[in-house]
DNA sequence: CTGAAAGCGCTAACAT
DNA sequence: ATGTTAGCGCTTTCAG
């Protein structure tokens, strides 16, 4: 293996001097800098993780917790991840990803020293793990928006906005009637934070333009469309379907596509573009910038570590994407 | 921050005894290992990850190299991943999360003394990181099997088995002429190993058994529909249809349904029990075991690890499992 | 059965 | 602008 006085003795330099060509951390002459690049290329030279991170006490890892169960939209969970990897690469921070998704997960790599921050997915509004965050003294951020959000730094996508702004949407063609084809019941009654919001948006913006609206916690998979002929059998009124259900949203636009055609109600879905782009007949889409919020809230997160203050809750506005329909 | 030296004095004994009764490589009287044990547990020591790894250089890591790109099935990756972590905490192991999916990722961690081992997914018939891999001389295992797999361990579900199994159910059921719904044009072309073996597998048993078969490559999403459109009227002897394509199934699947109805064709699909549930119309499944993969693999590297024999190549057979038809 | 002490490879004072 | 060196917290000889 080699090492940082491998690479000391190949330029000719003590092995600080090593070190300060590495940090940056004091000035040092161009040819001596030069010299030590050299040898640090030529010998493959990488500096031990563990013997930095002992001296340093930092270890550059961000403990990642993520829901790996399906059931939540996969899509939306793999972009953020992919979008978290991507930005904390790009400074230098290695990602870990913790095993068990509740507070032990998270004391367990704190107290090991194995990360130096935590970014918390599947964030519930009353979520227990609050508690053991700010106790850790970890730098944190939640990708998610528990209820109340004082003590901690969060980052997501604004759900609520996106509620309103698809009634929004929906009355400015028109409809009177709309429902809210939402997330899996599992997922509702844990209260995740960005169903709770979304319905929240929902319904405020309902009551605001007189428009009645109804929420429908749907299942994944095929079993969305019996929710879809329930809801229109009910509500006969219903003009217009709002889908927030990556396992869903195939199964409600191929049923709509195929039952009582030509007074079919029109689709808006929230979901990733490809997601969207994957399924037809979606009269308009909230793009869920599922990549950019993770790397939004890896961002912050390194602000975070740089020590620089930051805002307590941030929130990615949702913009309207055009429809897949015709 | 509490260390061992810490323990060592609240228990009256020395730090070399404390790390003992951790790591239970010598014999500890009954007392003081119970005296050691409770001052662990009242001031809640957990060992600097860094220093053990640097004193004893093994840091309990896993680097794991996970295709985050959607387009493969999201559901599939996730259940693997899944797998690995569960089994890999089993074992007091961690997951590094790899940034860059090429050989790049796997040196920089390997020479940083990152990670113990690799688990390495989204594996190709040709895999150009198999040469990094064996230079590295880090155990690794890869989910997948490669061309030539002489030199490194691999392991996966049987694939091209899958695709014989498939033939033999259409068979059984009277089919003459079949045709395989397969993973996307990228996938195909980049000779993604699962892929290439399942075309293999399917081909070879059609010819044993004299049946027609085809392979058309198909994009994720409704496009789907209109691959089954053109396979069926190029070929309209064609009766049955096996689906190896998870975005594509739902679509394929409700579209079946509407489309002549009565004498749509028979359709197996290959994927994992959830996807399989939310999907209507399939007569036989193919249990695609996902986390089981995952775990299987890691249990493989825990062997590598722990100096154990083991296989070179590792594969898991296929299981039919009941329809969702009807 | 238990202690003492020599490193593991690096960072960051403290020198000059 | 560079060198010397004292740790960082742990594992593991070497002693007893």
């Amino acid at each position: 293996m080699t090492t940082i006085a491998d690479v000391a003795k190949a330029a000719g330099v003590s092995i600080s001097t090593v070190s300060y060509v590495m940090s940056g951390k004091r000035t040092i002459s161009p040819e001596t800098r030069e010299r030590v690049a050299r040898a640090i290329e030529e010998l493959e030279f990488r500096p031990h993780a563990g013997a930095r991170s002992l001296a340093s006490r930092a270890t550059n890892v961000i403990g990642l917790q993520a829901p790996l169960r399906t059931g939540v939209d996969v899509h939306v969970v793999m972009q953020i991840v992919a979008g978290v990897v991507r930005e904390a690469r790009a400074h230098e921070y290695d990602i870990l990803l913790l095993a068990s998704d509740d507070a032990s997960g998270l004391e367990r790599a704190a107290r090991s020293s194995l990360v130096d921050a935590f970014l918390v997915m599947d964030v519930e509004s009353d979520d227990t793990r609050l508690a053991t965050i700010s106790s850790l003294a970890v730098p944190t951020v939640l990708i998610g928006l528990p209820a109340g959000a004082d003590a901690v730094t969060c980052v997501d996508f604004d759900f609520e906005a996106a509620g309103a702004l698809a009634v929004e949407r929906f009355a400015a063609r028109g409809h009177r009637r709309i429902a809210l084809i939402g997330s899996p019941p599992e997922v509702v009654t844990r209260h995740t934070s960005y169903a709770d919001r979304l319905a929240r948006g929902f319904l405020h913006a309902c009551a605001e333009r007189g428009i009645e609206g109804s929420i429908h916690p749907t299942p994944s998979g095929a079993d969305a469309a019996r929710v879809v002929d329930d809801v229109l059998a009910e509500h006969p009124a219903v003009t217009g379907l709002f889908v927030h259900n990556e396992g869903a949203l195939p199964h409600v636009a191929e049923h709509l596509r195929t039952r009582s055609p030509g007074q079919a109600p029109e689709l808006i879905a929230l979901c990733p573009p490809e997601v969207a782009h994957a399924v037809g007949g979606l009269s308009e889409v909230i793009d869920l910038p599922a990549e950019e919020i993770g790397a939004a809230a890896a961002r912050v997160l390194g602000a975070l570590l740089a020590g620089e203050a930051s805002e307590r809750v941030n929130l990615l506005e949702p913009r309207i994407l055009p429809g897949t329909a015709g």
